[in-house]
DNA sequence: CATGAACAACTACAGATGTCGTAGTTTGGT
DNA sequence: ACCAAACTACGACATCTGTAGTTGTTCATG
């Protein structure tokens, strides 16, 4: 169940689409901030761009206007990215970790909730 | 000290020179498999750009070769990659401590490690 | 029913990327 | 001094990305 790269642009358009659920063009052009609002075209351009990728899908027409879903779920893309950064570093997550520390991204709270998670998900492996 | 962002393929003529230490353009073109290796041009190309990007520098020529070293560690590249991922979560390093995790890459004793280093930086950082 | 606003569909285009070929230059060896 | 091997320098080209304009369609309203 490989779904396609998403770049930086397309994943605004995304998030936005994750933001508001299903939603027409205009929904999306009117949800940035004014000072970097892209043309509405672009946002079009970039909607289109995302339904040849099967990353949304159409739902339905209301008027004029056809409404858009994302067809690809926010922690799915999230993972694709991680991964392609992942693979990016040979598989080893130790850089990445040194990194989120050293810019301060990660904190103390965040590491004992990933062990909780570590520990719970392992005791499960075992009694399987 | 911003330095530009590496494309995938850049990054793959880094990870050689990084590894290699100063070399020409045939030693890192032959340090690839034979199964996917570039050309020699592609690879000449791709030291050129890097070159135009200063992540690479001429350190000197030996008989008809230049030879060329890194000029950005492997450590501050790994970083800007991190630091990209970062910008594009929101800044949020939860999705991706979850999804390492996930995926397997990431071990408890990876977090024990982590964990250890906030701590020390947390005492020094009292210190101070 | 004519018209204008809103929208869809298509087209354009410059810059980045990945890949490579060709032509000219430098050098070590004979 | 001469030549082939190894390089460098430069150009080419298809694709992808980001950004946006143009043309055509539709629907509500005067």
């Amino acid at each position: 169940m490989l779904f396609p790269k998403l770049t930086k642009a397309e994943l605004q358009i995304m998030e936005a689409l994750w933001s508001l659920g299903p939603c027409s063009i205009r929904e999306i052009h009117e949800s940035f901030r004014a000072k970097n609002r892209l043309a509405y075209t672009t946002v079009q351009t970039m909607v289109y761009r995302l339904e040849s990728k099967k990353a949304v899908r159409r739902v339905k027409k209301i008027a004029t206007a056809f409404i858009f879903e994302a067809a690809v779920s926010r922690a799915a893309a999230q993972r694709r990215l991680v991964d392609d950064l992942l693979s990016l570093l040979g598989g080893r997550s130790r850089p990445i970790m040194a990194h989120l520390i050293d810019s301060g991204a990660l904190t103390l709270e965040d590491i004992r909730e990933a062990e909780k998670t570590l520990l719970i998900r392992g005791t499960k492996d075992q009694q399987k």
